[in-house]
DNA sequence: ATCTAATGACGCAAACATACGACATAGTCC
DNA sequence: GGACTATGTCGTATGTTTGCGTCATTAGAT
């Protein structure tokens, strides 16, 4: 039934990313990761208001798109932004954007 | 179960406005309205590999969110961008981001 | 008034996302 | 080794999205 795979490969790809910010816990996760800079683990459980597994699984979403990676430190897991792609993504996005915002329509 | 309504208000607009995105279908029916200015109605239901009553309802997902608007015109619809909002949607995108990509995280 | 065309609303089925408890794994500490 | 801790994986229930056929509505044409 996924029709997705019919259209343009770049918007594909915007929309895997759009996907991925679509929902406010793992925008929420980004932004802990950006606020507290040392790249601190399972303490995103404890900040973001769901249960451990739930969290667990938003961060996997996460790595999957690859916005952030994951480094095992002994027991923890220390993740944190991966700043690389998600710059590559917001060009992306600003690319697709910048046709839509010149577009000086009236009507 | 939907626990969406736990985090900030800025967050879940994001989020919303995420979810708007999150179709290449959707993105595709913007970036033919940026591009074909006179907001021509239906035919872009011809341009986008899906059905006509699917094309409708990812039309209104994007009227929900303001991201365009319809005007009837007789018999047809003139659907056109709503370029006013959707900056105002990319403000708070970059807002968000700024904060994010100017983490300088070393891991 | 009747026919036709453009469109949205409704309803359904399949697929996917969200949330979480229970279990598995693997590192630490004694 | 055994207990404990941090974390991921699996299964499952419920909710949401996607895609589309059918029907209703409204405007224009004959």
């Amino acid at each position: 039934m996924n029709k997705s795979e019919h259209f343009e490969e770049s918007l594909q790809e915007l929309a895997r990313f759009s996907r991925c910010l679509a929902h406010p816990a793992r925008l929420a996760i980004l932004k802990f990761l950006a606020e507290s800079r040392t790249c601190i683990s399972g303490d995103i459980s404890d900040y973001i208001p769901l249960g451990r597994t739930t969290v667990s699984q938003h961060l996997k979403e996460l790595r999957k798109l690859g916005l952030i990676k994951g480094e095992i430190d002994g027991l923890k897991i220390n993740y944190c932004l991966n700043c690389d792609e998600i710059r590559e993504y917001l060009r992306l996005f600003e690319k697709y954007f910048d046709d839509i915002k010149n577009a000086e329509i009236t009507c």
